[in-house]
RNA sequence: GCGCCUGUAGCUCAAUUGGAUAGAGCAUCGGACUUCUAAUCCGAGGGUUGGGGGUUCGAAUCCUCCCAGGCGUACCA
């Protein structure tokens, strides 16, 4: 894997603080045990213990045979440096706390508009693929989930100085699509007045007669080329309109006509013919205990074949990293990728897939099914009216991508004031307007001299989490999963919210006023960098 | 049958990927605005992490066996 950032450099690490921290917590180490390890720092359970937890004694007695306790009190004892306040012991756990000035120089940088901008991607170009849905029709709200996945990913990455580049693969050929020029070939008899028997399998729905009418009037010959190009130029408005975009879009039947495809199967023939075996007219592919049919005994190629091809045309064209985002239902054909690539010579390893799961639509208790060939479904553009752009992106992004989840529209749509994504716009919302006020009143917002007077439990504990935006974006970043932002953006404001109730800013303490103007406007800085970066607006007013 | 995913408070979900006393929101109950946005805040109750066994300093997390649900298991994509 090429997870970047991880391991013992150092300076990589998001924070001033921590970086510090870690390269002491080593050194003395070092210093006191002779022993060269890479201790892991955490937060404590709870904020009176300490700002910073490491579990570096339990990592040490196997080694140096002695009990946890003991070399944790020695660690303790012996911590010192310009940023360390105090260093205590819970059987085995070291707890550190910072000392204030420490938090304070790392506050000062967080009014800055690029907040959270690191480098630690160092360029890697990254592919991100997603979406990827048939042109066969509107895009439901099942892509929405992956759409705002994919979308925000991106956002998170190029955030840490990841290189990504966005791509939509579509398949625009074989029986899905030839069922969608059928299927407007045969609305066009209807709308003519003949009388048409449907097949079981064709598209209904509204959009097939307005392609019909349509491809009526520019007098259309070829239904399929038409109904593809129509219902990508759709598919990307409506993705526009859920702030998402790629780079680009990538046609399997162009990937065909280049010949890739062909050569797949060639190089693979020629690497290891074993794996390659004809069998009741068409040709398997074959490992372990797995068969899977490449070539249909009508000469066509099964989805997977140009798929292959699509990952060998990523990898071409120099990216480091891969990540897939895929539906469940693609579960099964990623052995066969992974084992032709690896034949083919790629190194798998740099391909990462992601299982974005289902969600099952409600509405209340009653579950939507949903069916493209009936036309009930409901589709991203209608999600988007019933409850919104920022409610429903957010809506997903509280979720880890590898569980499935319920979508209620009712409660969505009922209770659409109370989804936290309203709690989080509503706290930018408020510090943008006290800002408004402070700045009538001709208070600067601007960093102050004096800081260090904040004190107050409240302030203290915004203080040492606004810095912390730069570890959960690193953590999303590592880990793939923009929800640890989101929650991260909850907890900063529900701080602040509680700071902002216990407090008087403007007519309070007079000293104080300047050092909360700036602390709020840091906030509200990191909020709206925080929500951008999930592709979710915020408002200056509400 | 086989493969993958899931099971955490009444509900919807977290838990820094093996860390400490498992946390939020909603719902319930009780409180807080003459003053910068009450779409807010404070407090209370609520748990055998589906169940058993194992691995170790330490398990919601890893292994194993059951139970329950979802998806896949096509010469569809």
């Amino acid at each position: 894997m090429t997870l970047k950032g991880s391991g013992a450099m150092f300076q990589e690490r998001s924070t001033q603080v921590r970086c510090k921290l870690e390269k002491i917590l080593k050194e003395t180490i070092k210093d006191l045990f002779g022993v060269e390890i890479i201790p892991e720092v955490g937060h404590p359970p709870s904020d009176e213990l300490g700002d910073y937890s490491t579990n570096a004694a339990f990592l040490l007695s196997e080694k140096l045979k002695k009990k946890p306790e003991d070399i944790a009190l020695k660690l303790a004892k012996n911590l010192q440096g310009d940023i360390v306040q105090l260093a205590t012991t819970i059987s085995g756990f070291v707890n550190i706390k910072i000392k204030k000035g420490a938090w304070i120089e790392e506050l000062k940088g967080s009014i800055h508009p690029d907040y959270g901008k690191m480098d630690w991607g160092e360029g890697e170009k990254v592919l991100l693929e997603f979406v990827s849905a048939n042109p066969t029709g509107p895009l439901h709200v099942a892509s929405a989930r992956a759409a705002t996945f994919g979308d925000s990913l991106s956002r998170i990455l190029e955030s840490q100085g990841f290189n990504v580049s966005r791509e939509y693969y579509f398949n625009d050929s074989g029986s899905q699509v030839e069922l969608l020029g059928k299927s407007i070939e045969l609305k066009i008899k209807e709308l003519n007045g003949e009388r048409v028997d449907y097949p079981p399998n064709t598209y209904r729905g509204d959009y097939i007669t307005e392609l019909a009418k349509k491809a009526m009037n520019k007098k259309i010959k070829d239904y399929v080329d038409f109904g593809v190009k129509e219902i990508l130029k759709m598919q990307k408005s409506t993705l526009d309109r859920f702030r998402v975009n790629f780079d680009e879009w990538i046609s399997e039947s162009e990937l065909k006509k280049n010949g890739m495809a062909d050569k797949i199967i060639k190089d693979l023939h020629e690497l290891k013919p074993s794996v390659l075996v004809k069998k009741e007219g068409a040709l398997w592919f074959t490992a372990g205990d797995r068969e899977r049919v490449f070539i249909r005994s009508d000469n066509s190629y099964t989805y997977v074949v140009p798929d292959i091809a699509y990952h060998r045309y990523k990898f071409n064209r120099g990216y480091d990293v891969l990540i897939d985002l895929l539906g469940p239902d693609h579960i099964d054909h990623i052995p066969e990728l992974k084992e032709s690539l690896e034949l083919l010579g790629y190194p798998v390893g740099n391909l990462e897939v992601k299982i974005i799961q289902w969600i099952t639509l409600k509405r209340g208790k009653e579950t939507i099914k949903m069916s493209k060939r009936s036309g009930e479904f409901i589709t991203i553009d209608e999600l988007i009216k019933e409850v919104g752009v920022d409610a429903a992106r957010f809506f997903f992004l509280l979720r880890k991508s590898s569980v499935p989840m319920d979508f209620d529209l009712e409660l969505a749509k009922e209770q659409s004031e109370r989804n936290p994504v309203y709690y989080i716009q509503y706290g930018h919302a408020r510090i943008s307007s006290l800002l408004d006020l402070a700045k009538y009143k001709g208070y600067s917002v601007n960093l102050p001299e004096n800081l260090d007077l904040l004190s107050k439990e409240e302030e203290l504990k915004l203080i040492r989490k606004i810095p912390e935006f730069k570890e959960a974006l690193e953590d999303s970043a590592k880990m793939r999963e923009p929800h640890i932002l989101a929650y991260y953006l909850l907890d900063l404001s529900k701080l602040y919210h509680n700071f902002y109730q216990s407090h008087r800013i403007i007519g309070g303490e007079e000293e104080l006023i300047l050092p909360r103007l700036f602390l709020s406007n840091s906030v509200r800085n990191v909020v709206a960098r925080g929500l951008s970066l999930l592709g979710v607006s915020a408002p200056e007013r509400m």
